[in-house]
DNA sequence: AGAAGTTATGAATCCTCTC
DNA sequence: GGAGAGGATTCATAACTTC
C-alpha cells in the first residue's frame, strides 16, 4: 500500500469527499452499508399498539431517485478508484435501493459475481397484513471488473456449511442483545447495526490476512470490528461524532484473533420444515383431493391455501382434525389419510418422502 | 373486460407489438419471466435475439446494457399501461438481469411491494468452485403505482405457510420430471420452464377468481396453465409456434377446480360487516348487559343504541375500548368480554356465530 | 438455582370505507 | 377529496421478572 495511506482508522468526513483523498488501487475489499432511501410515510404500530422505532434519519433522506442515484454514482466511482484490479466489493440493500446499486454497479464497469441473500432468522413481521414479511437483505458481491483475478476462499466456505457448496442464500439472525450497542438510555445506538456474523462470512470469503478492507459507510463500526479480528487491515469512513467513539470504544475491546486460531464456526443449521401446503403447490397433493380419517369416518377436502374443509368448517389439517374429534389439540400429519396407486396413506407419508429427497440430494 | 378484448388465448408475436393492439386497464395481474441473455455469447445480441450491430470493439457492455434497458423500458411500459390501477406485477430474473428490471420498474412509476426470493432446493452446483452456489432467482412483486389498492390474499398466504406469515423467502423445487415438458428427442423444450408450485403461489397470492392474467413472455404455458387451473382468465403472449403449440396441448389437459372447491381462506375485512347494535337489537346481548375487557379490570354497560358506557364515558365498542386504555385505537370485537352460560366469552362470538349461520343459510 | 412467565424490539416504503 | 370511524393486525429472540 501507498506510504502516504492512513490505516487501521477511522477518517471522519462525507464518503465521497474523504475517498477522494485516498490513493487509486489501494484497497483489496470494499464492505458498503449505504443509506437505502427508504420512504416511510406514516407511524407504524404493532398489534399491542406500541409504536415501530423507524429509521427516519437525515441521511437517509433524498428528493427522489434522481438525486440517490447521483449521490450513488458518487461513491461507488471512487470506490471502483480505490479498489485494486483484482478487488472485490460488498454492498447489502433492500428491495428500496439494490435495484438502483446494482443497475450502477453494472453500469460503472463493476463484474457482478454473486447476489447473496441473508435471510433473516428473526425479522421483524408485517403487522398489517399487507406484504409478505420482508425477511430477507440482498448483498451485491462484484469484483473491479471482469477480467478480475479474484480471491474467493472457496474451501473455507465450504467448510463453513457443513463440508457441502456454500450457497447464495444466508440464514443469520439479526443484531440483538448484548452485541448491538446502546446509547445512554438503553436503547440502540445506531438504527441498522449490521450483524458481526455477516461480516465474518463476507470477509472470510473475499479476502486473506493483511489485505485492506474498506468500509465508506462505518457507523458503528462492525466492518473495523471483524476485519480487525480477522488479521485483515482496515480503513473506516464516517460522518457522525457520536459513531465513530463508540467504534473507537469497540475496536479498542476486540482482540485479534490468532493465526492458527483463524478457523470456523460452523453456520447454525435451519431446522427443515415442511408446510402442508407445498404438497398442494407441487401438485402432489393437489387442491380438491379428499381425505379421510384412519377408519374413513370422517372427511375433508384440500383448498388451494393448504387448508381443509369439512362441512361450514375450514383450517389447518391440526385445526380440523382437532375440531371434528373434539379433540384438543390434534396432529394432523397422522389423523389425516389420502388415496394413491390404490393404497391408503398418511399424509406424514409425503412429509417423509421428502426428507429422503433433501438427504439424498 | 373490454369486448374486443381476446381471453383465454396465446397470442403469437413480438410482446410489444402485441401489446400494442390490447386495450388499457385490461388485466389484473402480469406474470413475466423476460430474457436475460446479456453477454453470455461472443457475439452480442439483443433479447430478441437479433445481433446488435455498429459496435466496432470486439465487446461493448455499454451497448448491451443499453439495448436491454431499451427492451426492458418498452415491454414494462406496455405492461403498465394494460394493467388495471389496482392491478399487480411479478417479474423474475436473476443478477444478470434483475436489477435492471427493478430500477426501470421504479423509474416506470410502479411500486415495490415486495422482492421475493425463490430458493432452489435443487440448484445447479456452482462446477469451477470460483462463486457461491447460485441457489436463487429473485421476484419482483410490485403495484402500478403508490396508490393502488392492490389484491393481498394474506390468510391464504399464511394458510400456505403453517399458519404462520408467508415470508419473502419461498423455497421451492425446480421444474423437473414429469412436470418438464420434452421435446421429439426426450430433451427439454424450453430452457427455462418455471414449477408450477412457483406460479400457484404467486397466483393465489395475489389474484381472485375470473381476474385476467398476462404473460407477455408465455414459453410453454406455466402461466396460463396455474391460471386456468386456479380458475383465473389469460393472456399469454409467445413468439415461437412450438411453445405455442406444447402450451396448447398443455392448456387442454388442464382441468379448472370447481369453483367450491377454489375458496380460500377468507379475509375478515371481506365478511360482511355486522354492526354491533344488531346483537342489542335482538336480545342477544341486551341492554344492559355488563361487558368486561379480557382481564376483568375494566367493566362497561350496553346501550339500548349499541355504544358502550363507562362512568362519564360513551362510545362505540372500539372508542371506549381505545379510551379506557389510552390507546391509539382499539378492535373492540376481541376486546370485550361477556358472560354466558357460565362460559366467558368475546362478543367476536357473536359474529362469528352469524357468519357461520349465514354461510349454511 | 432453575423454571416459567413477561416484556421489549427489529432498515417498514404496513387499512379502508363512508359521508 | 378530506375527515372520521370501524376494526384488522405479529414472529423470533433475548433480557428481565417472578415464583
Amino acid at each position: 500500500m501507498k506510504a502516504d495511506m492512513p490505516l487501521n482508522r477511522i477518517l471522519r468526513g462525507e464518503c465521497v469527499e474523504v475517498m477522494k483523498t485516498l490513493p487509486d488501487a489501494s484497497v483489496n475489499c470494499v464492505f458498503a452499508d449505504p443509506p437505502y432511501n427508504l420512504q416511510l410515510r406514516g407511524e407504524l404500530r404493532r398489534p399491542d399498539e406500541s409504536v415501530v422505532d423507524g429509521v427516519d434519519d437525515d441521511w437517509d433522506k433524498f428528493t427522489g431517485y434522481e438525486a440517490y442515484d447521483e449521490f450513488t454514482r458518487a461513491w461507488l466511482g471512487e470506490a471502483r478508484r480505490l479498489l485494486h484490479k483484482d478487488g472485490t466489493i460488498w454492498v447489502i440493500g433492500s428491495y428500496h435501493n439494490i435495484f438502483r446499486l446494482g443497475a450502477i454497479m453494472q453500469d460503472l464497469g463493476f463484474w457482478i459475481l454473486n447476489d447473496i441473500i441473508w435471510r433473516k432468522s428473526n425479522p421483524m413481521p408485517n403487522f398489517r397484513g399487507r406484504r409478505f414479511t420482508n425477511a430477507h437483505e440482498t448483498l451485491i458481491w462484484a469484483a473491479r471488473g471482469p477480467e478480475s483475478k479474484y480471491r474467493f476462499n472457496y474451501q473455507a466456505m465450504k467448510a463453513l456449511n457443513e463440508d457441502l457448496q456454500m450457497r447464495s442464500d444466508w440464514y443469520l439472525p439479526l443484531c440483538t442483545g448484548n452485541e448491538r450497542l446502546k446509547n445512554d438510555h438503553g436503547l440502540k445506538l445506531h438504527p441498522t447495526q449490521k450483524p458481526e456474523s455477516l461480516l465474518h462470512r463476507t470477509l472470510l470469503a473475499a479476502t486473506v490476512e493483511d489485505d485492506v478492507v474498506l468500509d465508506p459507510f462505518c457507523g458503528t463500526g462492525t466492518t473495523p470490528a471483524v476485519a480487525k479480528k480477522l488479521g485483515r487491515r482496515y480503513l473506516a469512513i464516517e460522518r457522525h461524532p457520536d459513531y465513530i467513539k463508540a467504534a473507537e470504544a469497540r475496536l479498542e475491546r476486540v482482540e485479534v484473533l490468532p493465526a492458527d486460531q483463524l478457523e470456523i464456526t460452523p453456520a447454525k443449521r435451519e431446522m427443515p420444515r415442511i408446510p402442508f401446503g407445498s404438497f398442494v403447490e407441487n401438485g402432489s397433493l393437489p387442491a380438491g383431493t379428499v381425505v379421510y380419517d384412519r377408519q374413513k369416518r370422517l372427511k375433508a377436502r384440500v383448498s388451494p391455501d393448504g387448508t381443509l374443509v369439512s362441512g361450514q368448517h375450514r383450517g389447518s389439517i391440526h385445526k380440523l382434525g382437532a375440531l371434528l374429534t373434539n379433540a384438543a389439540s390434534c396432529n394432523g400429519w397422522t389423523f389425516w389419510y389420502f388415496e394413491r396407486d390404490g393404497q391408503f396413506l398418511s399424509i406424514d407419508t409425503l412429509r417423509q418422502e421428502t426428507h429422503l429427497l433433501r438427504r439424498t440430494a
